[in-house]
DNA sequence: CCATAATATGACCACCTGGTCATATTAAAA
DNA sequence: TTTTAATATGACCAGGTGGTCATATTATGG
């Protein structure tokens, strides 16, 4: 227990483009290999300084990893914040598709940082995996509810539905676009590699889950 | 191009009890490592045989993985054939849903498998990987696909929607409810550990994708 | 019983890993 | 300039990897 979870001073006193370039490099690595593959010895080099040095920034592998990822973290809830508090007042399917909107925003701003969560979330060795994974899933589902009970309120949603279940769909839905998003080959059909198309794409998929797939609609 | 992707002859002269030994270690490893880190050593230590002997049988890691991998793969063809087949005459959801429970029942008598699935998704390293995923989404989405166009046909579902899109949130909807299945720390609240409840939830589901989840059921 | 083919074995190889540490270099303080 | 503290360096370590191969063991059939 004597390793610190976070860079040691050096770190900090180096020259902030340095900083940059030691973090983008390890972002860089940890994204195309996940975290066990990951070699030093390759972000070492990339970064053109000694292998010594980064043991000088960093007590470990997995405190370098474990910076980077809350780095992302924190990334991703203001950007959530930010986008719910600009949307108080709209509609619920209107503000899921901001929601949306602001995902593909990041990864065309973060794409190594979002890879690096795809990595984490099926590789059983990164650190803290659990627990890292956990707090993303339930800051996720808080933020879903939160919006969906306003919507309901509104009477935008029905109001017998099982929050659970519709969180669950929603969850996956949204992750899904993402990933698909990110890695276009998970769905060759769906192609979201023209920029203009992705906006009604949203608003389709939007669309059915708003009113489902179901011909007759009644209950 | 000299390494074959199937196993040696002498392989399948061995005793079947210790063949489906050996394939049963190297399962049991790949899912808890992954491709990579999976270790030959371990596998053969596991079994109890002379490191050389596996190489009597496959001629490198790559082709003892793609072939379990295919293994797997022909299992689950030949299941959804079969749902899709006794649930002919029925109704769209109806079969969304039996097909859903087929992928349980998966997962409970193949659980290695599906984790080696799960794996593969976010592993760059594996081999063949944007083939394999590929032949897998392709598979899925056909069988999808080939449901809702029975389905529209027979007046289930709304003859207006995007093909496209519909499969996509099914997709995601259904994979990601097994993946929670098989890694329930994936979701806390929704809680598939117990049996029963399963088809409760199921059929949840499959309600809101039928009827969705907006309380004012126009256009 | 012998000869031949099939199979089993584990020491060994080159290579890579995360991490260390004595030493060299640079910067800051006196 | 001299002293002291901070930082940079890369040879080195123990431990792991996938894969090889000469040799030993076993099975087969004449």
């Amino acid at each position: 227990m004597d390793a610190e979870l976070t860079p040691r001073q050096t770190f900090f006193n180096l020259p902030p483009d340095k900083q940059q370039r030691v973090l983008e490099a390890a972002v860089q690595e940890f994204s195309e290999r996940g975290y066990q593959q990951a070699s030093i010895n390759t972000i070492v080099s990339r970064v053109n300084i000694a292998k010594g040095s980064i043991y000088q920034y960093f007590d470990n592998k997995k405190s370098l990893f474990l910076f980077i990822f809350h780095q992302a973290i924190s990334i991703v809830r203001q950007m959530l914040k930010h986008v719910k508090k600009e949307s108080q007042g709209e509609d619920f399917f209107t503000r899921v598709k901001k929601s949306l909107l602001a995902g593909v925003e990041f990864i065309d701003k973060h794409p190594a940082l979002y890879r690096i969560y795809l990595r984490i979330l099926f590789e059983r060795d990164s650190p803290l995996r659990e627990d890292l994974l956990q707090a993303i899933r339930l800051f996720s589902r808080e933020y879903l509810l939160s919006l969906l009970e306003e919507g309901q309120e509104r009477g935008e949603i029905r109001k017998d539905i099982d929050p659970t279940l519709a969180i669950f769909i929603l969850d996956a839905a949204l992750d899904r676009f993402l990933q698909i998003y990110a890695l276009p080959h998970l769905d060759p059909a769906l192609d979201l590699k023209k920029k203009e198309g992705i906006e009604e794409k949203i608003d389709g998929i939007v669309t059915l889950l708003r009113h489902g797939l179901a011909s007759v609609s009644g209950v």
